[in-house]
DNA sequence: ATGCCTCAGCTCCTGAGA
C-alpha cells in the first residue's frame, strides 16, 4: 500500500501533472492507494472531481479561495472524514482527515509562519498546539494513524540545504522543532528517516534562482507512521521527476510504502 | 536590503509563499 503527499501549489495549475503522476505510478505497478494534497487554492465549487472520479480516485476535499485547501484522494472511499482540528477555530482549510482501509490518514496544510516573531509565526505555535492535542486523541482512537503533509518544519540540518545560512530562519527555528518533536513524542515516526536516505535530500525548493537545479532545498514535507504502522513501512522517498516537469510545483511528492 | 519565481485576484500591481 503507497500513501502519498503532495503539496501542487494550484490545483488548477496542477491538474494535468497529478493525473500523469498518478497514471504512471499505476502503470509502475504499485499504485498510490491514498494522497494528500495541499494548497487546492480553489473554493470547493471547483475541486475537479469527476477527473479524479474518471482515474479511479475517490475524493474529500475542503477548498478555499485564494490560500491553502487541502484533498485526500483514495482508490477505496475515506470514511469519517474529519475537516480541520475540531476545537481548534481556524478560517483556514488546512486538515482533512479519513480513515481509509482500516488507516486513519491525516492529510495537512501547516502554517507557514512567516517570520519568527511575526502574527503569523504566533499562528503557527498554536495551530501546532491545537493540532498535536487532537492528534494524541486521534491516535488513542487509531493506532495505525499516518500524519502527512507539508509540514513547513526541518527536523534537524540534514533537511537543509545551507545549515550555517539558514540557522533560526523560519521552517528551521528551535520553537518550531519541539513542536515537531513533540508530535513524534506522541509515538510516531519520520517514516522517511527509517531508511538510508542520499545526502541532501529535500522535498521543497525555491522557484528562484535555479535552486532546483543547485539542489539548495529543503526537507519540510512528511510522512509520520505510529509505532503501530512502523513495522509496516517498507520504503519510503522523494520523488523528484515532477520538479523537473514544465510548470512545476515548488514541492516534490513523497511516497512511504507500507507492506499491505 | 532586495530581487531572483510563481500563483491568485480587488489582475498590468500586490500579497504570500517558503
Amino acid at each position: 500500500m503507497k500513501l502519498a503527499t503532495w503539496n501542487i501549489n494550484s490545483l488548477s495549475v496542477r491538474l494535468p501533472q497529478v493525473l500523469d503522476w498518478l497514471a504512471a505510478q499505476s502503470a509502475s505497478g504499485s499504485p498510490i492507494e491514498v494522497l494528500a494534497l495541499q494548497e487546492l487554492k480553489m473554493t470547493d465549487d471547483k475541486f475537479p472531481v469527476d477527473a479524479f472520479t474518471a482515474a479511479g480516485y475517490c475524493a474529500q476535499w475542503f477548498g478555499q479561495k485564494t490560500y491553502n485547501g487541502v484533498a485526500l484522494l483514495s482508490r477505496t472511499p475515506a470514511t469519517d472524514v474529519v475537516k480541520n482540528i475540531p476545537g481548534f477555530d481556524d478560517d483556514m482549510a488546512r486538515v482533512i482527515a479519513g480513515t481509509v482501509e482500516e488507516v486513519r490518514v491525516i492529510g495537512a496544510y501547516f502554517p507557514n509562519g512567516q517570520e519568527p516573531g511575526s502574527d503569523k509565526f504566533e499562528y503557527k505555535m498554536e495551530w501546532l498546539k491545537g493540532l498535536r492535542k487532537w492528534v494524541k486523541a486521534e491516535l488513542d482512537a487509531h493506532p495505525k494513524l499516518v500524519l502527512m503533509g507539508d509540514f513547513n518544519i526541518t527536523f534537524d540540518e540534514l533537511d537543509m540545504w545551507d545549515p550555517v545560512g539558514l540557522k533560526d530562519t523560519i521552517h528551521c527555528t528551535e520553537e518550531e522543532r519541539y513542536h515537531l518533536r513533540a508530535l513524534i513524542a506522541l509515538g510516531l515516526h519520520d517514516s522517511f528517516r527509517l531508511f538510508k536516505q542520499a545526502p541532501k535530500s529535500f522535498s521543497w525548493w525555491d522557484y528562484r534562482d535555479f535552486a532546483f537545479r543547485r539542489n539548495r532545498g529543503l526537507r519540510i514535507d512528511h510522512i509520520l507512521v505510529s509505532n503501530a504502522l512502523k513495522p509496516l513501512a517498507q520504503a519510503c522517498l522523494v520523488d523528484k521527476l515532477p520538479r523537473t516537469n514544465e510548470r512545476p510545483s515548488d514541492h516534490a511528492p513523497v511516497v512511504l510504502t507500507l507492506a499491505a
